[in-house]
DNA sequence: TACAAAAATGAATCATTATTCATAATAAAT
DNA sequence: ATTTATTATGAATAATGATTCATTTTTGTA
């Protein structure tokens, strides 16, 4: 078996524990176990539990930027842009429940344990939405006003926060594509009726 | 010194010391230096740790569901609601910062380890937003269309992120006043221009 | 096949900490 | 002032689990 293939047999049973049990309840041994490894086996791929999260954190993040730039690729309608992004981004909890889940986590905690990890690959995700933003404001599609530092972050924060609703109870009232459709559309209409 | 002194002087030690460390990294000795009583009095007013935080996270909610109620009382205007809302959100950051990174990790984390706690105060405060989306839908200064259950995530997200974002790295770009007005009227109006 | 190098194992270590409870201090009542 | 009830203390307990490393197994090479 070859090197990177017992590294990401580690990092997937990570990604299970995790979701399952969270960082800080997650032992190494359920971990190990998960893997089909021994315990002492991780600490040959990593140096220690938080370095697989981080591992995780930054190979994962990576996959999902590849694919959802791959998906803008050969559209140029930023209107159309930002709608594909949601649909990725709330496809992906369809997709990959358990990866979303940890994911979720560390964006929220670890980065204010490990103050030093900048968590550049988050950055870039959501960097994505503020490229978009510029786009339309240069093709005259979006207003001149708007500032893509906030959109960027209050379009992710809406979609994420859908996501991690749907995490946590079952059943979504409406499907994952309506839903990043109606999001987008809000950011892109507004909710007012056109005589107000 | 009363009962229910002491309560809060635990709880407010606690906050600072999770806001610190994180939930699992903070040591019981750690909130008991902090409220200045012994290790043991603290389970004299809770029955454990993760009791300390739910009872926290109820507490605290339930004042700022109160205020943000008193602030919207006197005010008809839908749209002006939802900017008020806004504005109060992202004020917390402002004035209890150590108790929104708590908040924030709650909401993340523990209702996942505690499956049986429903967060029903949680959900008081997002439905506020519902709420007044309702109310602008009745009036007619809301689109009929416009979905409330999955506007008040959207809003409340947008919302939350920029408050995970501001408490994380030390200066906003923008006042607090301005970004909440301006993450109000993206949901209002979008961001597209009229003749799109 | 024999040997060396690399990879894997898992029991033992060792620090950590939530919780308990016998004891002490304080307050209230008589 | 004395007794009783309430509240507080913090050292001891007892479990936990990340990490290490001496040993074993596997792989590659001659």
């Amino acid at each position: 078996m070859r090197v990177s293939d017992k590294h990401q047999k580690i990092t997937q049973a990570a990604v299970k524990v995790f979701a399952r049990k969270g960082f800080f309840n997650a032992r190494i041994s359920d971990i190990a176990k998960e893997a089909k490894v021994a315990d002492g086996t991780i600490y040959l791929y990593f140096n220690n539990k938080y370095d697989i999260l981080i591992s995780l954190f930054e190979d994962e993040i990576g996959k999902i930027i590849l694919k959802v730039k791959l998906l803008l690729e050969n559209e140029t309608d930023p209107m159309k842009m930002l709608e594909i992004y949601a649909v990725h981004h709330l496809s992906l909890l369809q997709d990959q429940k358990e990866l979303v889940e940890v994911l979720q986590m560390e964006l929220r905690q670890s980065n204010k344990f490990i103050k030093e990890y900048r968590n550049t690959k988050f950055i870039e995700y959501v960097d994505i939405i503020s490229d978009i933003i510029h786009k339309g404001q240069k093709s005259g599609h979006f207003h001149p006003d708007i500032k893509p530092g906030i959109v960027k972050r209050a379009f992710f924060g809406a979609l994420d926060e859908m996501s991690r609703l749907w995490a946590l109870s079952a059943k979504p009232h409406y499907t994952l594509e309506d839903t990043a459709k109606h999001i987008s559309a809000i950011f892109l209409h507004g909710i007012v009726t056109r005589n107000n």
